[in-house]
DNA sequence: CTGTTAGCGCCTTCAT
DNA sequence: ATGAAGGCGCTAACAG
């Protein structure tokens, strides 16, 4: 088991100092006149020891770890895996690496796993975040810590974030239902919840009811830890006691892949018996039969622009805040309407 | 921006030396027989202060960083992104952090990825590799890295490693057809591919037709950069060719999800045009319409079970290598075929 | 029961 | 153009 080979071996070996070496292996020689030919000499026995500096002792001296933390309620879900892979693509061309955790929807482990990411000395934090409001974060940003958050974001929040015109999208969905003929839309969200992002979603139906454009059926907030069920008791109501058309608009994607099992379970079809909406888009969405409507997220680009204002915050760390960046969710009509 | 609490700041408040700080967070005052009072001093007041060691000065002091590398092909394939939930749940219980690297499938970009791992002072590699032999991890095992593998082992590899019963349950899925009266049928799997976990699915596909029970169709490699259009070459083909009942079995979840694409496409029926089978088995196919055949790997127990494996490691590490543990995936017969 | 000392590998100021 | 020395925060020998 050899050891690896460190900023002294190589020193030794060509009888210079570590101080120089260090200083050309991290691009600095020129600005100390040191001479090519002793650069390269340096350059070419570290490549040839295959030396890899230890980053938890340049983490130790300089206070920076090269590691951005990245926190998600589930990064089995597909829609943050695929946040999370941009986010990584992006971040690895600045040569920064990636820590991921689950918050699983809990607010303490969330506030734990930060505990544990700051441990490891990150030097910034990428967030979707499961708190109700931002302060845990401000504090943490007062301390230094460049923090960026996406998709769930806060409003009057001056931290930096990534998130979708969630209002206008929904809104734009449901008109189109309207349109149709669907009158008495069926609104359903994972709930209880504070989420500013889903709220949002929320708010689209209900100010459509207020200007008297959709039907008063109270929104429907699903326990995800029982969603199957709760699922079915409110569709079953609602199938029940509505006479006109049919549709079911729900907020995420785990709630819509819900309704449409829900839908084989019960022999109903799609569009005629139940029509279905969904925020989100899955890839199934367009294949299954038949396709389904969905609102489509740019994922890569949510993981691409918030690596870029982690960047930008890295670099000028008293720049600017309160960068907000408004990406545009496409919605896509498909035959479940 | 005021700065962490360090073991320094606690000795000084308490007027104690650093090694009895330090030992009694470790937990070993006990062992060194410090006095209850003065642990409990200790204790509070590093509660009192928040007080968190910092993993770099640790790491750089013990050589160990608490951190497991994780290397995939893609995290935002399903069926890894469940695999990497199930690992970091079991390592988290052991106190252990887990830094997730996508391959994408890219040899170089896997050993690169590993090297930087290296470089965070990692205590141990959890690989779904890519490459085409073990001899670069057996190498690093050999410095004392721990390493396990799941999903993609190695023949004749002495390095601990998590599968399941590749060759049983594809043998087991192709009967299935043969009883249902499907001879001719169509093995199409991911390729070129040297990966054993891919080969045997195939050579049980072989293994059969050298029995002279499936028809002698040449097994296609597709190549997944380009899916779509070649699983249309060839699936038009064996189409028009075919006059007995047509079946085809995928040897993973992204063909089988562009096989069903195809259907959807040129509008044929599942499975009275063409029946279909997958390796894999994707949430949707249970509420696809019809709903898919496929083989359920049990994802988050070879997540666990991996992430136990590399525990034992850390534990012993030089116990007994070789341990292959051999998990059973379910064969799940719907209505496709 | 408690403290002193040294050093992990690296970067950085200050000297030369 | 190069080097010496110190220290980041922590732990582990070795002393009392």
């Amino acid at each position: 088991m050899k050891r690896r080979t460190t900023l002294a071996d190589l020193a030794n070996e060509l009888k210079l100092s570590k101080t120089l070496i260090s200083l050309v292996l991290n691009g600095k020689g020129d600005d100390h006149n040191i001479s090519k030919t002793t650069q390269k000499k340096v350059l070419e026995l570290a490549e040839n020891r295959n030396y890899k500096p230890l980053q938890s002792a340049r983490s130790l001296r300089t206070g920076k770890s090269g590691i951005i933390g990245l926190i998600v309620p589930s990064i089995s879900n597909s829609f943050y895996a695929a946040i999370a892979e941009g986010i990584e693509r992006q971040l690895s061309k600045a040569q920064l690496r990636l820590f991921v955790s689950n918050s699983n929807e809990n607010q303490l482990k969330e506030k734990d796993q930060v505990q544990l990411l700051l441990q490891h000395n990150i030097d910034g934090l990428i967030v979707a975040s499961t708190l109700d409001n931002p302060e845990y974060y401000e504090k943490l940003a007062k301390t230094g810590l460049p923090v960026v958050f996406f998709d769930r974001c806060f409003e009057k929040c001056k931290l930096p974030c990534v998130e979708v015109n969630n209002y206008d999208a929904t809104n734009e969905a449901l008109q189109k239902l309207l349109k149709k003929g669907y009158k008495n839309i069926l609104f359903m969200s994972p709930g209880p919840s504070h989420l500013n992002s889903l709220n949002l979603r929320k708010k689209a139906y209900t100010d459509l009811q207020k200007e008297g454009k959709v039907g008063n059926l109270e929104p429907i907030e699903v326990d995800t830890s029982n969603a199957a069920l709760e699922i079915k008791r409110s569709l079953d109501n609602y199938i029940k006691n509505t006479k006109s058309k049919k549709a079911v608009f729900t907020a995420n994607n785990e709630l819509a892949f819900e309704v449409i099992s829900y839908c084989k379970k019960e022999k109903l079809a799609i569009p005629s018996d139940l029509a279905i909406w969904s925020f989100d888009d899955l890839l199934m969405f367009g294949i299954y039969s038949p396709t389904i409507s969905g609102i489509d997220q740019p994922v890569f680009e949510i993981g691409e622009r918030a690596a870029d204002l982690m960047i930008e915050s890295l670099e000028e760390p008293n720049g600017k805040t309160g960068r907000k960046i408004t990406l545009i969710a496409e919605v896509k009509e498909r035959e479940s309407v």
